[in-house]
DNA sequence: TCCATCATGTAAACAGTTACATGATTGC
DNA sequence: GCAATCATGTAACTGTTTACATGATGGA
């Protein structure tokens, strides 16, 4: 009675994941565990985390482990078997062409618009960029670290897939400061 | 009478962007320019597009350029000064933590769970996430050859960068491949 | 004539955000 | 007693998708 849909979202995925994970516990713990990942992508609002978790548990994917934990009156949420079976073949590949396919980049996107900008704007985009992104690969190297000493092995190999991704786009970056100023006749470079 | 937000959608600044490179066009036309991209991240499905098309005019930042073309009867979209100054304001830094912040990974966010996996299942996902980015790479590789030759400057610098996303996902990849055997038992290899 | 494509839209369903409301417990 | 936090939820709004409806044009 409650089967129409075989997959999961992105966020359905990652509820199941995180309940499958740290084992049973509140949607509240769970909005904790987004909010505190560096990730900006979802802001586990309440509106957003309650009404999942309640969809989850009428598709039979979960169900209440506990009706109250010390004192408080937290329902604690638990996989059912069809739930963690789900949560793997969520997991597993063959991967859709979304998983697969070039992460979706604001920056980059912006870059497709560039010739609405003068060259002292370009040159201006390029040099806050590389600001503010090496202020951001040191967070997220300082997170690297820490799940390193923490011994959290998946949590350090997720991080260090970040700081690639962040490496990857200052490389970029670079590459746009060599290239850009060539675009156009630029007055402010003496050479 | 028509203010209320000052800065504008991911979207909206996208099709913004979109009309401003290309010149007056057709929301139709902004469909298909979306569609042709590589990117799976926004179907510019007609009930996304025409709404917020609509949204732009009544914000002021489009406005009719012409009722219409060669016969059909497509209306074309021009920028207003308005719509010209608020796209500027979108591209410009500084840049939001949304838009320097790491980009989501739905093959990274997987890994985040991979406790759940057996770690037969594990090594399959590296090998199957590694054929598949290879395969995605060569695409993209296509792509930026041809915004290379093509002459497009910025397009070219965009798949550019995309490329280097890609790029660094396989050198992850091939990380997670000499990480992962070690993090449990593995009878499957001999060494 | 018929089919593919161009072109514009609407309706229903669903997802996610913000903001609010409520009450219990813990620590001061 | 009071403030902060734990905990659960709802309501209104916005945006996006899917699916459908409509009609014009151009080429076979």
């Amino acid at each position: 009675m409650a089967k129409r849909r075989a997959s999961l979202t992105e966020l359905e995925g990652c509820v199941l994941g995180t309940i499958a994970v740290r084992g049973p516990c509140t949607p509240y713990a769970i909005r904790r565990e987004f909010q505190k990942s560096p990730s900006q992508h979802w802001s586990a609002s309440a509106g957003a985390v309650y009404p999942l978790v309640l969809r989850l548990r009428h598709r039979g994917l979960l169900r209440i482990a506990q009706q109250s934990r010390d004192g408080r009156n937290g329902r604690l949420y638990a996989l059912t078997a069809v739930g963690r079976r789900a949560l793997r073949e969520w997991i597993r590949p063959p991967f859709s062409s979304f998983t697969i396919s070039v992460p979706p980049d604001p920056l980059r996107t912006r870059l497709g618009f560039f010739s609405v900008l003068t060259p002292g704007e370009r040159r201006m985009f390029v040099t806050q960029a590389r600001t503010q992104t090496k202020a951001h690969l040191l967070e997220v190297k300082r997170y690297t670290k820490r799940m390193e000493s923490g011994g959290e092995v998946f949590e350090h190999l997720v991080s260090r897939g970040a700081q690639r991704m962040v490496e990857a786009r200052l490389m970029w970056l670079a590459e746009l400061r060599r290239a850009i100023p060539r675009t156009s006749d630029d007055p402010c470079r003496g050479s």
